[in-house]
RNA sequence: GCGGCUGUAGCUCAGCGGAUCAGAGCAUCGGUCUACGGAACCGAGGGUCGGGGGUUCGAAUCCCUCCAGCCGCACCA
């Protein structure tokens, strides 16, 4: 991930490496505080409102609300904030329209940025210090099942996400809240059983997940004998009994292995390590209905044992429970959420808690945190999110499935779009060989299923459609990657040549340099935008944006036949939107090939 | 019934604390071009922002209401 950061072409050896420079703040940043000391001057504590601009580089519209508060012109309280207005050559300011502070960045200030950032590995990211500590649940696929599209989601925000906060400094933990456990097993290692214990582990190893777990559903359904060897084994899997335990590991083993090789495949971080599931927590939930009970919050109803959190009610309008342990004296997930947040909270000591899953289980997770925070396990200063997504769909607009009408594997999306890639790839006729081809390939179709399921607001359902994603034109993943390749293409030959890629001064005047310019510095408030709400989607305008900007720059300024001067200047830019580039994509989880 | 999410151009989607917000991509049509990678670029047409009401000088954005779709609402996670 991280490689690619570093492969700028540096022409001289006088030239340093980029290093890792402290707190740098983002322009707006900068601005947004000269800004608002001025605002304070005419009506503290108002905010300036400032915003991207396409009549200059940012506006502030601040005086407009704060007009009508005071009774006074737009225009003239604007002009007031103006006459105040220390921004320290960062920028000038102008009143317009009806009230409005057009903002645009000076020369002098852009050339500094620009030389800055040259010599900054993090593009002007900065880095939390101290670091807070964020535990990211993510993924979340059941044992025994196979890995769908529903996982995809989960899987490829929360693996961005995790990405994200790196870059911002954040000691991540990934968690992977795996299904391994509850009455389903019984069912499972009964099967496991019948069809000879070898036999079966070989069935879950090559991936036929679906056909293990049907086959277990169907002789659950029509055996009656069936189904008391299970339930007899859910009992004496919960005593811990060891030859059930060992039957139980090895269906966990062997899934976890095949959710490895998924992860592998799809490109995601996420490790066999991070995998904490349902069974991890079976320790702790007695002492959470203890603790709970001891609190006096728990309450019950129908023999189960409940909390009833304020604020929820059920379809008759009465106080709706959260069940924790069950009228049978079985533990509910409910139990298990509330001693995951424990234990994120008490033993990993997280400042901030993720949850990346979907949509439909928003009231649970309202409750679970509720209940944690009433129980006092989740204290105030301690952030936590229900990153909630919605529905993968097929063109039907309807959730996504095979034409048989079973949910589509994971494996075989990918699959797919891997071989759309590689058609694509020789229909070109690239002048690459087979192995690159491939690996190419799988690169390309990684790139475009991560980026059509980051690109939109994560709320929303979106519609699956495989030729979009995998085409190299439009706002795709395969796009980006091909706009890097172009960028790093000049700086080959720049290398090649010797060509001087430190301008002594950045003179970016007007037109596509300037726009270039100005869009490689907003890369880190991007990203601040992006981890202030969780939203992958922001870092992909940003980057299609940037890499539009660069095509109208690649038009209009000839880099390799400019004059030295010039072409040292263009060259640079070249080199910020290469690693801008590829340090976003790396975010999305998306490598950034040298060609293609 | 209660709650949540969604509704923006033919299609897929942006639009962040109200103005300088009617946008992008694709598709369609029309151009550019002996090319630092044409897998490109430029331009055009195309939308009463689901309907209605309210607040405001001003609403896709805030409030109310209605409609449509999806989802959740007691022991599956």
């Amino acid at each position: 991930m991280r490689s690619c950061l570093h492969s700028a072409p540096r022409s001289r050896a006088r030239q340093r490496p980029p290093c890792e420079t402290g707190r740098m703040d983002t322009v707006s940043e900068l601005l947004e505080a000269r800004l608002r000391a001025a605002f304070a001057q005419v009506a503290p504590g108002t905010d300036p409102v400032l915003r991207p601009s396409e009549r200059a580089d940012f506006q502030a519209n601040g005086a407009l609300a704060l007009a009508r508060a005071l009774g006074r012109s737009p225009r003239e309280v604007a002009a007031q904030v103006a006459a105040v207005l220390d921004l320290g050559g960062l920028a000038t300011v102008e009143v317009a329209g009806a009230g409005f502070l057009n903002v645009t960045l000076t020369p002098e200030f852009l050339d500094a940025r620009l030389h800055a950032l040259l010599g900054d590995a993090r593009l002007g990211v900065s880095r939390s210090d101290p670091p807070h500590r964020v535990v990211i649940d993510y993924s979340a696929p059941n044992v025994a099942k196979e890995m769908h599209v529903g996982h995809l989601r989960s899987t490829v925000i929360g693996d961005a996400l995790a990405a994200l906060e790196r870059l911002g400094g954040e000691e991540v933990i990934a968690r992977n809240h795996v299904g391994d456990w509850g009455t389903p097993f019984g069912m499972l290692i009964e099967h496991l059983v019948e069809r000879g214990e070898d036999a079966g582990a070989a069935e879950l190893a090559i991936g036929d997940l679906t056909a293990f777990y049907q086959a277990a559903r169907a002789a659950f359904d029509a055996d009656e004998g069936f189904r008391e060897r299970s339930r007899a084994r859910v009992v004496a899997l919960q005593a811990g009994d060891p030859e059930t335990r060992r039957l139980w590991r090895r269906l966990v083993d062997q899934s976890v292995a095949y959710f490895t090789e998924v992860y592998r495949r799809l490109g995601v971080t996420l490790s066999a390590a991070d995998i904490r599931g349902e069974s991890s927590y079976n320790d702790d939930l007695a002492g959470v209905v203890a603790e709970l009970d001891r609190q006096g919050l728990l309450a019950d109803s129908d023999g189960a044992r409940c909390v009833f959190p304020p604020g929820f009610t059920n379809r008759e309008g009465e106080p709706l429970p959260l069940i924790v342990q069950k009228r049978d004296g079985g533990f509910g997930y409910a139990a298990t959420d509330l001693a995951a947040v424990r234990d994120r909270v008490e033993r990993l000591g997280a400042d901030r808690l993720l949850y990346v899953v979907g949509t439909p289980q928003a009231q649970h997770f309202a409750m679970v945190f509720a209940v944690a925070r009433q129980a006092g396990w989740l204290p105030d200063t301690v952030r936590c999110e229900h990153v909630a997504f919605g529905n993968v769909l097929g063109a039907d607009h309807k959730m996504l499935k095979t034409r048989s009408g079973s949910t589509v594997k994971l494996i075989d999306l990918l699959d797919e779009a891997v071989e759309r890639a590689r058609r694509a790839l020789e229909e070109r006729g690239a002048a690459i060989d087979a192995a690159q081809r491939d690996q190419l390939a799988v690169q390309i179709a990684r790139a475009a299923i991560k980026y059509a399921d980051l690109s939109t607001e994560r709320q929303r359902d979106y519609v699956f459609d495989l030729d979009r994603m995998v085409a190299f034109e439009g706002d795709t993943g395969p796009y980006l990657q091909y706009a890097h390749t172009r960028v790093r293409s000049i700086l080959r030959r720049a290398a090649d040549a010797g060509a001087d890629a430190r301008p002594e001064a950045f003179v970016v005047g007007e037109g596509a340099s300037r726009t270039l310019a100005t869009s490689l510095l907003g890369w880190p408030d991007a990203v601040a935008a992006a981890r202030a709400t969780a939203q992958p989607h922001r870092l992909c305008g940003y980057l299609f944006g940037l890499a539009q900007d660069f095509t109208a720059f690649y038009e209009a300024c000839p880099v390799l036949s400019a004059p030295p001067a010039l072409r040292a200047e263009r060259l640079a830019l070249c080199e910020l939107t290469a690693r801008t580039l590829a340090q976003g994509l790396a975010v999305l989880g998306i490598e950034a090939p040298e060609r293609m």
